[in-house]
DNA sequence: TTCTTTAGGACAATATGTTGTCGTATATTA
DNA sequence: TAATATACGACAACATATTGTCCTAAAGAA
């Protein structure tokens, strides 16, 4: 049995080992092929999670960047230089925000949402097809599952990890 | 029959959509909570990749840097980077090649494999066991299968690209 | 033996991501 | 009201990633 169990958890090693490989791998593709998918609009993968995520409809009057931060799992500082960038592209604006005053409020603008809904989700849609022609929707709700189960997990150690360091 | 089709493709691209912007948040979880994992190493989640790669049995004479590149999925010029600052630290050294003048080879350093085999991968192994502990060999096995179905795809959409490109 | 391809260095521009720190204004709570 | 927590700007340093261009050297094919 004991033996059994190493089996088992050499095997578990192996597997996880190929898996976080694949999911490196498939990180980086997923920037390059995704960003050359939306690069005519002058957008990245990273813009387009920023516009898919101020496109949704709970969110017409904005969101305030921590909000934003918190939602695509990036950091403040990250996330600042990246609005920049997309309110120089005149995509979204950062306006004050009535009710808290420390707090500002992005909101995409009518050329942004133009940009997002005539051109670029013609393309992602396409993209998408094009990645997932081969997957059944059951297919699709297995891998979906297992990348919240992952992504879950993930939470958690971040939450350990800054725990841990906090204690130092 | 067609309705039924388009609602079928409809839940597709919503599953789509959700399983991109999951991939995308796993990938920089990926890249926060694997490198504070080995962080005390001076190590990232990239430089992890490498040594992984140079570690394998069948590279014990070294790789040559667009093997690794290819092996890697990233730009040689990124390549470049990585490996000047992996072989700043100690873990690599970039020789000749003498079968090929052209090519330069790329080997692990002494330092570079005690540090992998001793204090990087058995708190890689911990890394692993906490992120896919409710995972079971089964689980894991799905998992990496749906990946590599997806980085299958993402390959020959890169290659669709760049023809794509050439052909401008 | 030329011609073409391949390997890689070197450099630049750009975007994305992290951490850390300092500072200020504003909420919230005790 | 006074202490504390939160939201964010503004920097900096660093690593990672892309693309593009120009160059040289060497391998392989016509």
């Amino acid at each position: 049995m004991a033996l059994e169990g190493r089996n088992v958890d050499t095997a578990k090693l192996e597997l996880a080992n190929r898996l976080f490989f694949r999911l490196y791998q498939c990180a980086n593709m997923l920037h390059k092929t995704g960003t050359r998918a939306v690069e005519t609009e002058g957008l990245t993968t990273q813009q387009w999670a920023v516009l898919g995520a101020l496109s949704r409809e709970r969110v017409q009057h904005g969101m305030s960047v921590g909000e934003l931060a918190r939602y695509l799992m990036v950091s403040r500082q990250n996330l600042a230089g990246l609005l920049s960038r997309m309110e120089r592209d005149g995509h979204l604006t950062i306006g004050p925000n009535g009710r808290d005053r420390r707090s500002r409020v992005v909101t995409m603008t009518a050329t942004g949402r133009r940009v997002w809904q005539q051109r670029a989700l013609p393309k992602i849609r396409a993209y998408y097809e094009n990645i997932l022609t081969d997957f059944s929707v059951n297919d699709l709700s297995h891998t979906l599952h297992y990348l919240l189960k992952i992504l879950d997990n993930m939470g958690r150690i971040d939450a350990e990890q800054l725990q841990a360091a906090a204690r130092t």
